[in-house]
RNA sequence: UCCUCGAUGGCUCAAUAGGCAGAGCGGGUGACUGUUAAUCACUAGGUUGUAGGUUCAAGUCCUACUCGAGGAGCCA
């Protein structure tokens, strides 16, 4: 017999005479001559009460279903008599799949701390709060792949191992099958000759580049997968590992830009908002009171948008004491960033044309030969959710910027030559899935929203 | 990497002014014919993060280290 998910059962229209749960177990409450036992199986967030009386043949082993046990019900689904649940099963028999000895058994009844669970990663997603948490991450994993199909985007896979060494986006980490000591260069030459690609290797920090070059073949892409950076950041926005979404669209300009991001975001909210209402509202309910009202705003309400210009000026006027300065030609700090999101707009806002010195070779230069057409979206409580441009298609203008950069224009040299064949207006950003999550749910620490999330110094699991 | 705060049973925390280390939850045992993070009774469980120092006496004061959290920088 095959069993019967709980998120399905749950749903049942009528009785059914013989059903089987699988599931383990989160609460066992024992009364004379027989127990209730609650179960989850993580098809989502309720648990299914089922009724083990003495009349079950293996009644005796009750005494070992303890919380966290994994268990096999065979019985009848019924209508509930009790308050709390429609429907329960009348268990007919009783399987005991694996035990948890409860004097080890790290998780209660009761509510942990984030710290405590981070250290137990293996376990948590059998709690709620982490249970929900994972199938809202997989729910707008999918959204986002369903927004760029009906989009007419292609789904790219971008290289995770890159020989480029210098994306721009941070620190990276080498990848090397060079053993870990006595390793020395040839007399001419250097220590990678040796190695796997016979030249430096390191982990991807961003698939732009070659989303870039796709676009320019495939007109609208998106890449979805892990970047790694290796800064040593320790922050609860920051992570080693994390997985970014990258749309990057031919014959576009930055306005195109921060209208295919501000409809994203909605579309993603909505979704989950529409699919997931049972486990956001845990998240409403005990991580975060205000949840609703900034989602149902991110839905509603159009996102702000000012010039980088414009932002300075407003921040200049604000009457507030910046602990940073604020001027023209200097990057917006974390302050400045959550003042223009959490007090004057109060919502989402799109900050664009940014001074070109401190922002990345590859942004398209304006007019006004100051700014570069980059954009990056800011949220209440999380700052950054997303960064992009419009990227520089004139080769005489890109070469020129590769340079002021001071980086080696041979070193792009097929980046470059895109814009030698069919060059055209393209734009494309990277938003951090993680960030978009916490977004969603109201976490305040990346590394709750991720299932094993890699930081400095943390690599278990 | 810098700044601030913290570390006490399995978990979450308390311990006045330096003076006998406690509670709730969880665990164990028992009670209860419908419970809902069940309830009630009893019970076990600690070298106070590590190393050193001050003191008659240190969970409490001092030094170093380790780990954690928050803020900042870097960014997604």
């Amino acid at each position: 017999m095959r069993r019967t998910p709980i998120v399905d059962a749950l749903q049942a229209e009528e009785a059914t005479k013989e059903i089987k749960i699988c599931g383990w177990v989160r609460t066992r409450r024992d009364a004379k001559g027989f127990s209730f036992l609650e179960m989850n199986d993580g098809s989502c967030l309720k648990n299914l009460q089922a009724i083990v009386d003495e009349s079950v043949p293996t009644y005796e082993i009750i005494k070992d279903v303890t919380t966290g046990a994994a268990v096999e019900v065979l019985g009848e689904l019924v209508p509930s008599p009790g308050k709390g649940q429609k429907w329960e099963v009348r268990a007919t028999e009783l399987k005991l799949l694996g035990t948890a000895d409860a004097d080890d058994f790290p998780l209660q009844k009761k509510r942990h701390s984030d710290e405590f669970l981070r250290q137990i990663a293996h376990l948590r997603p059998r709690t709620n709060k982490y249970g929900a948490t994972f199938r809202i991450r997989s729910e707008a994993s999918f959204a986002i792949h369903n927004f760029y199909r009906d989009k007419g985007f292609f789904n790219v896979h971008t290289p995770i191992l890159t020989g480029s060494d210098c994306e721009g986006a941070g620190e990276m980490f080498r990848v090397s099958t060079l053993p870990a000591t006595g390793v020395e260069a040839p007399k001419e030459g250097s220590v990678f000759d040796n190695d796997f690609f016979g030249r430096e290797a390191n982990l991807t920090v961003s698939g732009q580049l070659e989303a870039e070059l796709l676009a320019m073949g495939l007109g609208k892409v998106y890449t979805f997968g892990p970047t790694f950076r290796a800064e040593n950041s320790n922050t609860p926005r920051h992570a080693a590992e994390f997985w970014m979404i990258e749309p990057e669209v031919a014959f576009a300009d930055n306005e195109d830009n921060m209208d295919l991001a501000e409809e994203m975001t909605k579309y993603v909210v909505k979704h989950i908002l529409d699919n997931c209402a049972d486990d956001i509202e845990l998240f409403a309910k005990f991580v975060d009171k205000e949840l609703m009202g900034r989602l149902e705003n991110i839905i509603n309400e159009p996102f702000a948008r000012v010039s980088y210009t414009e932002a300075v000026e407003l921040l200049s006027a604000a009457k507030k004491k910046w602990e940073f300065p604020v001027e023209w030609g200097i990057d917006l700090q974390t302050e400045h960033e959550r003042y223009l999101a959490e007090e004057h707009f109060k919502k989402p806002v799109i900050v664009y044309d940014y001074p070109k010195d401190i922002k990345a070779f590859y942004m398209r230069m304006n007019d006004d030969g100051k700014t570069v057409a980059a954009m990056d979206v800011l949220v209440p409580r999380i700052g950054e959710l997303i960064g992009g441009s419009q990227r520089e298609e004139r080769m005489d203008v890109l070469l020129e910027r590769i340079n002021e950069m001071g980086q080696n224009p041979e070193d792009y040299w097929w980046y470059t030559d895109l814009r030698r064949f069919g060059s055209v207006p393209h734009a494309g950003f990277g938003m951090g899935f993680e960030r978009l999550l916490m977004l969603v749910t109201g976490i305040s620490n990346i590394r709750d929203v991720i299932p094993f999330p890699r930081t400095p110094q943390h690599i278990e699991f």
